[in-house]
RNA sequence: GCUCCCUUCGUCUAGCGGUAAGGACGCGGCCCUCUCAAGGCUGAAACACGGGUUCGAUUCCCGUAGGGAGCGCCA
């Protein structure tokens, strides 16, 4: 039989980390045994759900190419399919209308938590005969009272849970809406879905879905419930633990594939391997190497990898990203050198493609700020007869490139009896207005003849003001 | 409270009865070097605890402790 896997987000808030990655192992299951990928959008709670949920889902999905063949399907086109399903149940009895009120309920629950017990709805109304005016019944499933649910979990292994702990589940609102529980029973087993791979929070569910199924008469699907992603103190991933929203590592300057070489490493592995292109997650995923216990969100991480993507990129594939991030730092790409040529000299000290940008602004500008202490450091008395004559030998270079530079560099150096260095890191201050930078040579290169000279210049005034 | 799940360096993990417990991020040191990176070498750093089973447990079983999830007319 063919395989076939869902990613299926409630489009109640942005993409979250962790349903990326929930989507990940889904999408690479499909993808792994050349099954198909099926994206649902549960959007059963109309309260909750919006257009820009779907958007950034959507977009989010896009972004990082997963991509889907079937759907996006949504639940709210299916309701008729859920109310033909919930009245065949109610005409077997194997579901019934509740009319219990919230205030009921609340109170039975205190009732049973002040006992002890596991809080749940007691069936008081599975033999109701009269309906009550005032309330909407809503429909609940009529589950067994004695025996147990075993669940064969791919990653768990083996789970039971016993019928006395799980209670009859809403399936349909007053509204006659269903509730998620009801939607994903019938539309997993509508489309096929032969392999289940959702957070683990779920697998409470996975039992009262069981049951769901055999109400319905359904053959149940493979389940794997994957492992949580917690924030670095252990908690659940939130806002405070930095971004969870996956456009946000976008805005960043992040690559999709080094979130996705991040986010498959938590919960997996394949030996002592750490880079994987997304054609070996393909061809090296199984979920049943999936391990069972939570991980947490490491950052520094997902940077590191993200740096080790943007130094292996071919530069041109980095150059749409770039501009991206230049524009978002207010650098004008047409007053001063190709992208390409930035990437070239730059990416190796930059962890994102913001920091790339950001590191290139001096490139783009006439007028750049002087970092007060590295100048004080760096220009200073002693090197003023040797910066001049500098600024005199790139004046009258034949050739503006990084090695004529350097021989320059080196020349006036010698002639002053100062060793590369001790002119070269002057000249960088001068020319970058910070004391880091790539190669001398290639960042005066780019920094072009033009603005080096007034920015030599413009440091002879400065050793000058300081009493040189 | 009840049910279910989880437990190897700070973090992500390898391990699948006998290992000097390996790798990666981060951290420290050294090398390289015009700065910063990158790169290379290197150091510190872990089997939660207690019982079993076994000739032998990080590995299998049971407890304890700790953590997580669920207990909705949210998904």
């Amino acid at each position: 039989m063919s395989i076939k896997t869902r990613f299926a987000p409630s489009p109640t808030g942005y993409l979250h980390i962790g349903g990326v990655r929930t989507a990940l192992f889904s999408w690479l299951h499909a993808r792994h045994h050349g099954g198909a990928f099926v994206l649902r959008i549960e959007d059963t709670d109309r309260e909750r759900s919006t257009q820009e949920s779907i958007d950034a889902i959507l977009e989010g999905m896009g972004w990082l190419g997963l991509d889907w063949d079937e759907g996006p399907q949504y639940q709210t086109e299916h309701f008729d399919r859920y109310a033909e399903l919930a009245d065949k149940l109610i005409e077997e009895g194997k579901a019934y209308r509740c009319y219990c009120t919230k205030e009921e309920l609340d109170e039975m629950r205190e009732q049973q938590v002040a006992r002890g017990e596991n809080p749940g709805y007691d069936g008081r109304c599975r033999d109701r005969l009269d309906a009550r005016d005032s309330v909407d019944p809503v429909v609940r499933l009529r589950t067994p009272d004695t025996g147990s649910v075993e669940i064969d979990d791919l990653v768990r292994g083996h789970v039971s849970f016993d019928n006395d702990m799980l209670d009859d589940l809403v399936i349909v609102r007053p509204d006659g809406t269903p509730t998620f529980h009801f939607g994903v029973v019938v539309d997993d087993a509508d489309s096929g879905i032969t392999h289940v791979i959702r957070g683990d929070d779920h697998l409470n569910n996975t039992a009262r879905h069981m049951h769901l199924q055999d109400a319905l008469g359904l053959d149940r699907p493979v389940y794997a419930h994957l492992p949580m992603i917690l924030g670095e103190d252990g908690s659940r991933l939130s806002k405070r633990h930095g971004a969870v929203n996956v456009l946000e590592y976008r805005e960043q300057g992040y690559l999709p594939e080094a979130v996705l070489n991040y986010l498959v490493r938590l919960g997996w592995s394949h030996g002592d391997q750490e880079v994987f292109s997304v054609d070996e997650m393909i061809e090296l995923f199984d979920v049943k190497d999936v391990n069972a216990s939570a991980s947490k969100f490491n950052p520094e991480k997902l940077t590191w990898l993200n740096q080790q993507y943007i130094m292996a990129a071919e530069p041109p594939d980095l150059i749409p990203g770039l501009l991206e991030q230049m524009a978002k730092v207010g650098i004008d790409p047409s007053r001063g050198p190709a992208p390409q040529q930035v990437i070239e000299t730059y990416r190796e000290r930059a962890e994102t493609l913001r920091e790339l940008a950001m590191s290139a602004e001096y490139l783009y500008a006439d007028n750049i700020p002087l970092d007060e202490k590295a100048a004080k450091k760096n220009l200073r008395p002693v090197v003023k007869e040797a910066l001049t004559s500098l600024r005199d030998a790139f004046a009258e270079l034949d050739a503006w490139n990084a090695e004529a530079i350097h021989q320059a560099i080196q020349d006036v150096a010698d002639k002053h009896e100062l060793k590369f260095g001790k002119l070269g890191q002057p000249v960088r201050v001068a020319v970058t207005g910070t004391g880091v930078s790539p190669p001398i040579d290639a960042t005066v290169e780019l920094v072009g003849r033009e603005r080096t000279l007034v920015r030599l210049e413009k440091a002879l005034d400065y050793i000058g003001e300081q009493g040189g």
